[in-house]
DNA sequence: TGGACGCGTGAAGAGAGCGTGAAGGTGCTC
DNA sequence: GAGCACCTTCACGCTCTCTTCACGCGTCCA
């Protein structure tokens, strides 16, 4: 199921935006602000986020740069604002439509699916990844190393979820982390490594000589689905 | 360079798009009608569309279909048809963006580029660069000879990177200097030299007689992606 | 012909980044 | 309250990377 994630301050728009979608057959969150937006992304992974432009507090522009810095969700922005400068602004941020105030629910549905189909990545959300060694069940949080279930922790979980999703890709330390901690937690870059030796510990052959989860030193990590290549 | 097929029956509007796109960089192809629009996409192969709905003869939407029936090619909607069930079924068609005339070419602009950045092989920014000789994954910072892995360190990809990036085009020490080190430090000219040898020891084949990365004396460097011409 | 200059290369030291083990702290369950 | 799992912090050693320096070679020009 498509999840969508709204986010407006004022509670009738997220509500009627929820109603309708929901009865469209999209899972609808809400955030209130920007703030909420931003920790709701990181959280829920949804696959499209629709933003409305004049938050109070943290601007739209502002929510989508943030955004924009670890991930690629697609985003449409909603806006009673229609002059040209604005609207090649937010695409240039880094949006993928802009749809001005007031809008039918069918081009809004008609738009958020046009996005979704030019978007490869979103069209699946692999349910399970297996590599030579090990299994991983990414949506029952189950790994499985030649039948038997290796435990793995919620934190470790979301590391090797945002690893394994976005395969051969270099991930950069910050973007692990604000996918991981969420954007507003700023943690030791030590911690991240821990992690990675819990993690390597758990699912490398050989946790000293990794094969599937590859440092790129200085910048980042990145999963390697099969070792060669 | 980007293609653009732009399709309308009105000259005076191919005119403008094709002036205001050319002047951006695009190359202009122009398509009077539908039956025209189909025989350009398939002999041009436009990166991108935008395709009039008013069109005599074939209507604009009969072409949309016609071209999803062979082709993924994005494609713009132009029109003066306001309504939300053209717009629908528009979208529903196929299209991946819909604009209303008038419209500011800014914004075209900006829609054009959002809806190519979606697409890997048509982003503005390379993924991945190849000669005869290695191929280089520039966002999954990986380096290729003869299928075997490469490696880099993260001084050596900003300045193959940035080399890579302006192919042909004569990088000068500063430019490099900067581009890598930023613009507050200001190191030895010589480092610059030993990191060549070092990048040219690993990626050329004789890195004595470079073929790639080319020195130009008491300038600097160049990227030469074929040897020849 | 000799010296200055720019470029490339080898070697070596300094330093940063990474992995790892251990310990402290927190929240949950029993 | 005790035990447990998990998260976080810290210290240490190691490896890799970056930087510096010295030297050789070729070119240009006086």
């Amino acid at each position: 199921m498509t999840k969508v994630l709204v986010v407006d301050d004022e509670p009738q728009i997220r509500r009627a935006l929820s109603l309708n979608l929901g009865a469209r057959g999209y899972e609808v969150y809400e955030a209130a602000s920007g703030e909420v937006a931003l920790t709701a992304t990181a959280n829920e992974h949804p696959d499209i986020v629709l933003l409305d432009l004049g938050l109070p507090g943290m601007d739209g522009v502002t929510v989508l740069e943030a955004l924009r810095g670890w991930t690629k969700v697609p985003v449409i922005v909603l806006t009673v604002r229609d002059d040209e400068r604005t609207k090649v602004r937010v695409l240039e941020a880094g949006a993928d439509d802009y749809v001005t105030k007031p809008f039918g629910m069918a081009e809004l549905v008609a738009r958020i699916r046009a996005v979704l189909r030019r978007n490869p990545d979103t069209a699946d959300d692999p349910a399970e990844i297996a590599t030579d060694h090990f299994r991983l069940d990414l949506a029952g949080h189950r790994a499985f190393i030649a039948g038997e279930e290796v435990r793995l922790t919620p934190l470790e979980w979301g590391i090797v979820g945002h690893l394994v999703r976005n395969p051969h890709r270099l991930v950069t330390y910050r973007q692990l982390l604000t996918a991981v901690w969420g954007p507003t937690y700023d943690p030791d870059p030590n911690l991240l490594r821990v992690h990675m030796g819990h993690i390597r510990r758990k699912l490398e052959p050989q946790p000293s000589q990794p094969l599937y989860f590859i440092t790129d030193s200085g910048v980042g990590y990145r999963f390697q689905p099969s070792p060669d290549h």
